[in-house]
DNA sequence: GATTAAATCTAGTACACACTAGAAAAGTCA
DNA sequence: TGACTTTTCTAGTGTGTACTAGATTTAATC
């Protein structure tokens, strides 16, 4: 039973290292076994299939995603800004994506390159972490923080845009850090480029 | 000499369109030239390979879009604000990408899934393209219309990065167009979310 | 209409892939 | 140790892929 457990682990590790770094089709059962010193035809013993396997992986990352999400979330204060939560929100999922292990980079960077097997299969999880954001959007309008006349959809797929996009280009090593990602996100975003100080609301058009 | 271009053209569409919609890996040979009403070995008299074949594709994507975003700027008045030049940029480029056929498409959504060789060979292009970005923030920087402290390459990665993720979600038949698309980015991305008119810069933070 | 060149097809090769069956090895516990 | 279970391996299958060689057809030229 240990014995099993601890393999496993150790292919869904290596299939999300993989799936971050080379994609979905790059990333063979054959491959997957040779990181850990195994046979291919071993793989099948712990998973059914290589769809399985992969499916598992980004679920993995969706749920991570989406815990690190909450988490900064539920740590703010009771009476903040709305727009203090979108923050920490951006912050938060800029980390997960750029700078917290391999699962949820998997979830970003194979997004797209996914049989329709699986794209149908992850379609509500990212439905669901979609929600989070209409939610913080939500009531940042309700709240009056931001423009009631915002395309609230548009707006969301936008800020999740510049985020996922940003796996393409982020160098872990650059002296940018995950954080610094998101805090630029933010502050165009919600401030927009023409303000360089967040407290300064003086823009000539 | 006459049905040898209108056939090469017909492969070259057909590929520009699977890249697009089915991506790089589900764009095969055989599939190309069963749209086309040929058989696959037909391909290789006009084109010696796959990827010579897909990057031609590309290299066509990549010709359109910067001659989309040089196109409309060139037909700014001469005493245009910064800021116009970069409106203008953004929504020509959310046109070409998301409403202007498929080259441009098949250059985005291929992005990340391709085998090294034409990753590597296209990596100029894409380079190339950034600058006509970083040149407009400059531009803005320079005169003042964009902050000076801010972090030139992140803020022009994001706003490519909000531009290229519409289109994972982007359907031509909603009501919201391809310039609605690039309107927003704009209206984020220099004023932000807070300013809901273009003309308002009352902003309480 | 005959000759030549261009374009496509038929029929195949070689290879990488996901996956399977059954034997062999490693681990577990009396 | 010996019986049993769990895990891994060896050796293969079938399929889909890019690509090739040479015959065959279609088009252009004189």
């Amino acid at each position: 039973m240990k014995k099993s457990d601890r393999t496993r682990q150790d292919i869904l590790d290596a299939t999300a290292s993989s799936l971050a770094t080379a994609g979905y089709t790059a990333t063979t059962v054959k491959s997957i076994a040779e990181t850990i010193g195994m046979q291919d035809a071993s793989i099948y013993y712990h998973f059914s299939s290589k769809d399985e396997l992969v499916g598992e992986v980004l679920d993995i990352g969706t749920a991570r995603a989406v815990t690190a999400v909450d988490q900064a979330l539920a740590e703010l204060q009771d009476d903040h800004d709305p727009r203090e939560a979108l923050r920490v929100a951006i912050i938060a999922h800029a980390e997960a994506v750029l700078g917290g292990g391999d699962y949820p980079r998997a979830n970003v960077r194979t997004f797209g390159q996914l049989p329709p097997d699986l794209t149908h299969r992850h379609r509500q999880g990212h439905r669901d972490y979609g929600q989070i954001w209409t939610r913080l959007i939500d009531d940042g309008v309700e709240s009056g923080a931001l423009p009631g006349d915002l395309n609230r959809s548009v707006a969301r797929l936008i800020i999740i845009g510049a985020l996922c996009w940003a796996i393409e280009w982020f160098d872990a090593g650059e002296e940018v850090s995950a954080a610094d990602v998101g805090e630029h996100v933010f502050q165009m975003v919600v401030n927009g480029l023409s303000i360089g100080e967040h407290e300064s609301p003086a823009v000539s058009v």
